[in-house]
DNA sequence: TGCACGATGAAC
DNA sequence: TTCATCGTGCAC
């Protein structure tokens, strides 16, 4: 296992979110180390793209998403659940790669299949947002070897309202895998 | 200062 | 299809 580094981050927000497939989730909390396999995301392009939270320009709560790349953004949706991204490319693109589902390895509990879901199960919340992602706390790491995967590609879930944005193949998860959050 | 609404999830 | 639940963003 290999930490991603803000190199890794520092990419296409399409080529991140399609690398982050198949890397694996590590929160160490209060000595309790969890780790979750990514095996679902979707990629939010930046201002451009009308389904991002960074369209409606900079404001406090998407401030990080125009930060540096490889920081955690972490918000709160519905009143009741955490989505957290991943901010990728350099600062000031506002781009990030949201977290759909994972696949449970260590010390998870419950249910990783929804973005929602995936925070709970891995002890994500707000405290979290703007974390550095390069840190011992909260990080991704790839496995050296890992079984080959295809990639699915779809629209994205719950963003209709953004018109022909909705419609981009944005969603990427691995074929085939049962923790998947929709079909 | 007020209020409509959301990158969700679960129940009905 | 409806609802829980509340911070955010923007209108007054």
């Amino acid at each position: 296992m290999r930490r991603l580094g803000r190199a890794f981050y520092a990419r296409d927000t399409v080529v991140v979110a399609q690398g982050l497939l198949g890397t694996f989730l590590i929160h160490k909390q209060r000595g309790v180390e969890r780790i979750g396999r990514i095996v679902e995301v979707e990629a939010y392009l930046g201002p451009h793209d009308l389904a991002a939270h960074s369209a409606r320009g900079q404001t406090a709560r998407t401030r990080v998403m125009f930060g540096p790349p490889g920081h955690a953004y972490v918000y709160l949706i519905y009143g009741m659940y955490c989505c957290m991204n991943v901010v990728t490319e350099p600062a000031g693109h506002a781009s990030a790669v949201l977290l759909r589902a994972l696949e449970p390895v260590q010390n998870v509990r419950g249910r990783t299949q929804g973005p929602g879901l995936l925070c709970n199960a891995m002890g994500i919340d707000l405290r979290l947002n703007a974390h550095d992602l390069t840190s011992d706390k909260l990080y991704i790491a790839s496995q050296s070897s890992s079984e080959p995967f295809r990639i699915v590609k779809r629209p994205r879930i719950g963003v209709d309202y953004a018109g022909m944005w909705a419609r981009r193949l944005l969603r990427f998860y691995i074929r085939g895998n049962p923790y998947i959050s929709k079909t």
